[in-house]
DNA sequence: TCTGGGGTCCTAGGACCC
DNA sequence: TCTGGGGTCCTAGGACCC
């Protein structure tokens, strides 16, 4: 018996929930992003906005020129996360497995589940009428042998629709799927097809493995080889999805040249980093810098150190370090960022400078009361920066 | 109309060790 | 005097996804 895996998505997700709290938005255009005239994206728009060119990712100015209608919304992620809280305890009665892969997709093993709710179709039906029921809102569910399958059929049923690919059926699914609709293969591999004369998924079938290696590389080859045959390709079998990195980045509203300012931002994000880390248990040992110059050239820098940094002053330290050996000077800079990686277990605090320790020791004092009350508890030296770069 | 923020994984080259 | 391979770790940059 093949696994029977589904793959649910919501629809517009953003975009959805506002229109479902604010009725006198439905059937309207809603775009839910940035605030246009600023700098920054369209995170989800609705599918009548949709209509009007309107896509995710898109610059939010663009986007108010294509659809001067809109309703231009910001992100209210505590409210979509409360949301998506409620679809996943309606999945979680359909299967105990169930993987999480955002705040708005999950992959569910429904393998075995036929006797309790009947064939993959009315699985689907019912898991999507009970998520109508709970929350109002409109999911898409591909199901199919293995998860890649099983992620393209949902994409390609979207809105609110239902595709089950039937074992066996996968190679007709994907010759039926635009080369261009092939996830995983984006801007830079389609544009490599193009050069390729490679046209369509069947196509891609015609190369050996070998091949597709040489071509696209020994990772991309080896996946377009299982992805034409409708074969998993290993999608987030990991099991225990511990994170690897955290990072924090800020794009300014205007380009900032000023180093004291942007050394600011620094302290800022290493506290905020800092807090991140401590409320996960866990500790780094790699520090990245990133910066953006107003041209848009994106560099970085890291450094992995010795032990595990231990307090936000230290992360500071070494951010700095790397911002100064790493910056091209008087170079306008539009973006920075801060990101720690090599996460191990655990806030140990063994550093062998007693000062270290005492200010780490400090530090987890005051990020535990931080958690207890959700204050922002800011650092007197960070107050009297008083800079807000991106009001 | 200039191009967000948070992630993951891959690649290529260099250092270093055996 | 010329110069082996393999393995691992690290860095910088890139592709991709939501």
């Amino acid at each position: 018996m093949p696994p029977v895996i589904f793959h649910v998505d919501m629809d517009a997700f953003f975009a959805s929930v506002e229109q479902h709290d604010s009725p006198e938005y439905a059937g309207k255009p809603v775009i839910v992003g940035a605030r246009p005239g600023h700098r920054g994206v369209v995170s989800t728009c609705s599918y009548e906005a949709r209509a009007f060119g309107v896509r995710s990712a898109m610059p939010i100015n663009e986007a108010a020129r294509l659809c001067p209608q809109g309703i231009f919304l910001p992100v209210r992620m505590e409210r979509y996360q409360d949301i998506s809280n409620e679809v996943f305890s309606v999945l979680g009665d359909f299967t105990p497995q169930v993987d999480r892969v955002s705040i708005d997709e999950a992959f569910l093993d429904m393998s075995g589940t036929e006797r309790l709710f009947g064939p993959p179709e009315d699985a689907g039906r019912a898991l999507k009428k009970k998520i109508r029921e709970s929350t109002g809102l409109t999911v898409s569910v591909g199901a199919g042998a293995n998860r890649f399958i099983a992620k393209l059929a949902s994409a390609r049923s979207k809105p609110d629709g239902l595709i089950v690919v039937p074992s066996g059926g996968e190679e007709s699914f994907m010759d039926a799927l635009p080369l261009g609709k092939l996830w995983g293969a984006g801007e830079k591999t389609q544009e490599r097809f193009r050069e390729l004369n490679i046209r369509s998924v069947k196509e891609l079938r015609g190369y050996d493995e070998g091949l597709l290696q040489r071509l696209f590389g020994q990772a991309m080859g080896g996946f377009l080889y299982m992805a034409c045959r409708g074969l998993d390709c290993g999608m987030g079998r990991d099991e225990a999805p511990t994170s690897r990195s955290i990072s924090t980045e800020r794009t300014f509203e205007y380009d900032v040249i000023d180093q004291d300012s942007l050394e600011a931002v620094l302290l800022e994000s290493a506290q905020e980093l800092m807090f991140r880390l401590f409320t996960m248990g866990m500790q780094a040992m790699t520090v990245a810098i990133k910066l953006r110059y107003a041209d848009f050239r994106t560099v970085s820098a890291r450094k992995t150190q010795e032990r595990a940094i231990s307090s936000s002053d230290e992360l500071y330290r070494h951010a700095v370090e790397l911002f100064r050996k790493k910056r091209e000077s008087g170079q306008a800079i539009r973006l920075l960022g801060l990101s720690v990686s090599g996460l191990e277990e655990g806030m140990e605090t063994q550093g062998e400078l007693f000062d270290t320790a005492k200010d780490s020791r400090l530090e987890r004092a005051i990020f535990g009361l931080k958690k207890k009350s959700g204050s922002t508890m800011k650092k007197a030296r960070n107050l009297r920066s008083g800079l807000d770069l991106n009001p």
